[in-house]
DNA sequence: CTCGTAGGTGTATGCCGTACGCCAAAACTG
DNA sequence: CAGTTTTGGCGTACGGCATACACCTACGAG
């Protein structure tokens, strides 16, 4: 009986990472994100509860395909199944692929990181792989702290880091020369690489068992 | 000649700092500090630049006392100087305890991760103590990247945990068994044990020398 | 064709950061 | 002691934000 919709949540959402990914995360609004779908702000409350609702709706889109090139837990058909700890990696490189290709959203995912189903999907195949590589429940929990840890404070420090790279104004080479040597090092590394290293230095320390057979 | 200054800004960052702990950090603004001061708003302007400056001065105040507690590698007159991975560990928990003091600036302090001092002279002290640890250059830049990502992404989990343990509305449990599991298990452990655990994985994945001596 | 439900919108409120201009306080100058 | 000038404090105002509320109208059911 009633009028019918004429958005989707989805395409509300599409909307919003199409300003985050043009424009930036501090152009998003209620306004922009109407006027991106050629409506009036207050078009969108009929379809979410607040910009809160909003931004949860646009982690889960831009989050979505963390999953699609990790081969997780399930059976892949190759004749040579990768051992635990290289799916593992392959599963944190993959959240990091998944925010690299919308780094605005970033600050939204770490906001909401309870309540959004592509991120408790993906730390569920991050706790399948460890029981398979022979952690029990309370060893799980541990590991998969470290590696969130890591893996949320990694990407964190890549995607602000252009700040960084402008000193604050007093001389850091001399005052912290370490540091600055530090800095240049970063500076000189492939992102992927840095991160992948990180990752593999967590996965040393997790003392995994070899393989399941 | 001219009038004197009735203002410090160390004063606004201590009342910036108050309202935040007080109220928590979306009740800061330069409104509020200003009636924390008995000021009007736009006095405040005549000491920073802006609100992002403010928050620098913020930043820079609530995590001053990070080195306090931690030894670091300076000598401390005990006949028995601990080994560098347990003052790395000591300054990976002084972090987290100065952070613990001021929750409410963490979303501040990694949004201006690269200008504050406390921060350059606390990861200084991390590549010195890595350095006695026998690390090289590069070796030392990947394990500060390693240390501090970490760091960054155990507090900032922490610290948003609350809205983490509202379960998102469908089934959890049954969905994500395993991550039900590990929830329950984190909401028992202590969060300071957590947190050390965490980072004896990281600093068991570097490999570390013996020690200096 | 009629009617009621619900989608779209206009308006308004109270926050926010902050640009601009005024005034008075205070310290140096004579 | 008076004048000058520099500058701190403040009032006002503007544009942008999220959002509450009321209005109207397009639409499908009957």
């Amino acid at each position: 009986m009633p009028r019918p919709r004429s958005l989707t949540t989805h395409q509300i959402a599409a909307a919003a990472l199409t300003v985050i990914d043009r424009d930036g995360l501090p152009a998003l609004s209620m306004r922009t994100v109407a006027a991106e779908l050629d409506r009036r702000t207050m078009a969108l409350y009929r379809y979410v509860e607040d910009r809160e609702e909003l931004e949860c709706l646009v982690v889960d889109l831009a989050l979505g395909p963390v999953l699609d090139r990790a081969a997780g837990s399930s059976a892949d058909g190759s004749d040579d199944p990768p051992a635990p700890r290289a799916r593992l990696l392959a599963l944190l490189e993959s959240m990091r692929e998944a925010v690299g290709a919308h780094p605005g959203v970033l600050p939204l995912a770490v906001r909401h990181h309870g309540g959004c189903l592509p991120v408790l999907r993906w730390r569920e195949r991050l706790l399948e792989t460890l029981a398979e590589a022979g952690l029990d429940g309370p060893r799980r929990a541990a590991a998969l702290h470290a590696l969130v840890s890591y893996v949320t404070g990694a990407l964190e420090l890549e995607h602000r880091a252009p700040a960084t790279t402008a000193t604050p104004g007093p001389a850091v080479p001399e005052t912290f020369p370490l540091l600055a040597a530090a800095l240049t090092t970063r500076a000189a590394t492939d992102p992927a690489r840095a991160f992948g290293d990180g990752a593999r230095t967590v996965l040393d320390g997790l003392a995994l068992e070899p393989g399941p057979d």
